[in-house]
DNA sequence: GAAAAATCGTTCGTATACAAACAAGTTTAG
DNA sequence: CTAAACTTGTTTGTATACGAACGATTTTTC
């Protein structure tokens, strides 16, 4: 327990934050034409997933919170890529879909999502790919 | 190549945001008392290892960019716990170091730094957390 | 030794990320 | 049925994170 023994580059949250830096950088080299970030297109692919979807669900499902999901929401919603809808059953709700644009967007972009996969997982080998998944997922 | 096969969940780079923002939670609950960020705390840590360094190879060494790196010096600086020395022989340089309080307060929280480790490793067994840090290593 | 290249630190702008507090609306408990 | 509890979405403030551009300084190249 001491400076002798704390060895920083060995820590799992160091270590985890370097590893979404470089998933990051990956990411956003490979998708710079689109002008999406990794945030945004989680969104855009969650919101085709479920074809209409609320704010704070929509939030829930992508692993961000009501402000953090405002922000995406209103870069997205200004760029045309989403579209609202009041709800009328439940008047605090507003519902999101894609439109037209958005849907056209994404369609091409899934693509490189695969690629940006394989790129971040491309040191490993297949076998270890799925280990890591599998204690990632079972660490979360 | 569709929305009917992409599953954001089984993203490698969804699934390091979400391990990330975990991390990130374990550590600020634990680090409430001290006032640290998870950044603040490796930079005091790396600066100890240092016993001196310059702004740009403490970014390095702890993987902040130059423009991050300046505003976790300044809160740092700002608190009083380090201190800085103009650099001699490289007058672009500033030398950072602890300062006693940061020292004192950095070795009362090395215990808390293994703590959060251990926290966040906590789900997985021991034979799992190796085989998990030594893919993140690799993969980085 | 002068020009070119690299490094150091700064500033600006954009985008997560989240705590905290809030108003408005909905659901639950008694 | 009404008061309490909860949910939805918003706002403010703080802290990473990084691209891009910049001036000052140092190193490299020829």
């Amino acid at each position: 327990m001491s400076a002798d023994s704390y060895r920083l580059e060995e820590q799992i949250g160091f270590l985890l934050r370097r590893a979404q830096q470089r998933a990051t950088a990956i990411f956003t080299a490979r998708f710079a034409g689109y002008g999406l970030t990794p945030t945004q297109f989680a969104a855009l692919a969650k919101i085709a997933d479920e074809g209409e979807v609320s704010q704070n669900r929509l939030g829930r499902l992508t692993a961000m919170d009501p402000a953090t999901m405002k922000g995406v929401i209103d870069r997205l919603s200004e760029r045309g890529l989403i579209a609202r809808r009041a709800d009328q059953e439940d008047r605090r709700r507003t519902q999101w879909r894609l439109s037209e644009s958005g849907a056209a967007l994404l369609a091409t972009a899934y693509g490189d999502g695969f690629a940006v996969t394989a790129e971040i997982l491309d040191p490993l080998s297949p076998r270890e790919r799925g280990t890591l998944l599998r204690l990632l997922e079972k660490m979360v």
